[in-house]
DNA sequence: ATCACACATGGGAGCGCTCCCACAGTACCT
DNA sequence: AGGTACTGTGGGAGCGCTCCCATGTGTGAT
């Protein structure tokens, strides 16, 4: 290996100072300017300010290696994206969750890392980085029911928080937003206009919002009086073809439905697709509610009534947990649930297709 | 301040294999481990067969934070994206570049941190970071000409890459398009299909890509002995806005003119607008020629012909040459630019605008 | 056989911090 | 007067590595 001829490039001469020069250079001792730094209460005010003076004169930064290795902690976390790079910038969601983390974040010295992992050699590395020590904890986004990075983070005591559950009894923290209210509150307001043959189209349904989804679809018409129908539950999976390829077996199967529940508004689009093709008009034939309320939703013809949550909010709320969990760091198994676990509301927002 | 409690945690019973320890399984000294696990040639290859094998038992991954503390390196570089996170999500150009970069990191151990700059806040808290000595170089991409970064980079002594050059003597490394060449070859591409009173719009000409682009299209007139006409020159501003104010001054003042190049595709979008309104034809009236050959070219009307520059070679290319900077560090001013200075072709895509 | 020189290896020193123990000083009780 | 308690402070130990020097061990030339 070459020889990197570093060592020495940022010692004693002109390079950056170090606590120890500071602490000469105020007359106090290395552990005092340590305390000041830190914000520790335990210095007089004279120390304090003697201090100060020579951390400004100076111009000291701390090293964050020497910190990281001294208290075993880095002062960094991990926003993980299981996602291939095109998604993670087409998605508008990853871009409000990143500003929601970063505001978060913004009052504190916390450093954050975006990392993509698009590819299981992308993953391979993470794994062997998350090993080394170089972050304090990981909040993962879109994280897929088989995915193996949560059980790692366990094994290596990372402190995770997750956006979304994968299961009812998720172990872990997580921030997901209230699936089952919101789509209940969409399919009362397609009952409250008047609609009594309400259909669903389903996200894919091992994705525990997607069932989320369908519960509160079902809650709905029950505490209407109304029906259940099987017959009226068209699974899918959450792309635009799917919606397209459901909303024509729902036609063919129950011709007389007035309603749809779509769970993702991306499936509504296909959904509107064959509606418009069958010259069924979109509220008076069928009225259409979708859910994400993405910007496709106010670009539709009608616009689409759809359900919002506030991704921005759960990129704050998954970062305020995360930094609970570093500062509270004790073995997983005894902390409970209580603050850990996080379900932030929806809103239906009304539009012209329902 | 709260104890932490940390102390301790990753120790001994269970926690993180450390160098010692593995040396102590593999019955070799500290030294030789690291020589192994950093890929010395200066290890016998029975020593190297167990140490390896005590790595592997132990599952031993090297603390980055002990490693960037000896080493004076921390095996990271930072993509710096002075830019609102909402453009980062929205320029396709961010996603091509990070793609770029990712793939020129693929085969290394280095860590890309992504940060994105987007107010004077957090631009004072990556300076402290940057003073913090967590990164070893920096990717420095979009970065306006009166933007401090490049100076405290500078001074702190980081190796920093540019994308793009801020003016004709950019003194750090940089990797830019042949923006002249690009210009060129579009202005050309015009006078080859024999129009004769071709415009241009200019992007804001205190970017100095802005400025290449207009040397180029002057070269172009030049070498085909057309006279050069100043009222054929119109500044922009890289906005749709500006396209059309600059395509409205144009008509005005040379109604004559049979083509235009537009510095950007964006910009060119404005200009079809504006010569739809007027009546006048693309391309039989007028010619159209953008720069970018960005997503919005395919789908105008005409498909527009466009310079085309390859930028996720740039980002390759820009982590290629700040590895190299790192690898070769030495006092900022000894290096000259042989190697650090780069510019990537450009490519005409011709489309029926033209 | 001797010297010279390579190569392989062990381990000390030190990177710049945090943590914590020890100690001095002061204050307030008994 | 001594005891206890607390506060502010200095500095040792140690985090887990890398770098390098010293030491061994083997090889070939003399």
């Amino acid at each position: 290996m070459v020889t990197r001829g570093i060592r020495g490039q940022g010692s004693r001469s002109g390079g950056r100072p170090t606590l120890e020069e500071v602490a000469a250079r105020a007359g106090v001792g290395r552990g005092t300017v340590s305390r000041v730094v830190n914000g520790s209460p335990r210095v007089s005010e004279e120390t304090r300010a003697a201090v100060e003076a020579a951390v400004d004169e100076l111009g000291y930064v701390p090293n964050r290696a020497a910190r990281a290795l001294a208290a075993n902690r880095t002062d960094a976390i991990a926003l993980v994206v299981p996602e291939v790079e095109s998604r993670f910038f087409a998605e508008p969601y990853f871009s409000d969750i990143v500003r929601g983390v970063g505001a978060a974040l913004d009052s504190t010295e916390m450093q954050l890392l975006l990392t993509i992992v698009g590819n299981d050699r992308e993953r391979s590395r993470l794994a062997r980085y998350l090993a080394g020590n170089r972050v304090d904890g990981v909040l993962l986004v879109s994280v897929h029911a088989d995915d193996p990075l949560p059980e790692l983070l366990v094994q290596l005591d990372i402190p995770v928080v997750l956006s979304g559950r994968r299961s009812e009894n998720e172990p872990l923290a997580w921030v997901d937003a209230d699936n089952v209210a919101g789509a209940r509150s969409a399919v009362s307001h397609l009952i409250a206009r008047g609609r009594r043959t309400i259909a669903t189209i389903t996200g894919l349904l091992d994705v525990y919002g997607a069932q989320c989804r369908l519960d509160g679809y079902r809650q709905a018409l029950a505490a209407a009086g109304l029906d259940a129908d099987e017959g009226l539950v068209a699974p899918a999976d959450f792309t635009e073809e799917g919606g397209r390829r459901a909303m024509t077996e729902l036609l063919e199967r129950r011709p007389q439905l007035d309603a749809v529940f779509v769970a993702s508004d991306v499936m509504a689009v296909g959904a509107r697709q064959v509606l418009r093709e069958r010259g069924r008009t979109v509220p008076d034939d069928v009225a259409l509610v979708g859910f994400d309320d993405s910007a496709i939703a106010h670009r539709m013809d009608p616009p689409l009534t759809s359900v919002h949550w506030p991704i921005e909010e759960m990129g704050r709320e998954m970062t305020r947990v995360l930094l609970a969990e570093i500062a509270d760091r004790r073995p997983a198994t005894t902390r409970g649930t209580k603050g850990r676990q996080i379900v932030l509301p929806t809103k239906l927002i009304p539009r012209a297709s329902s």
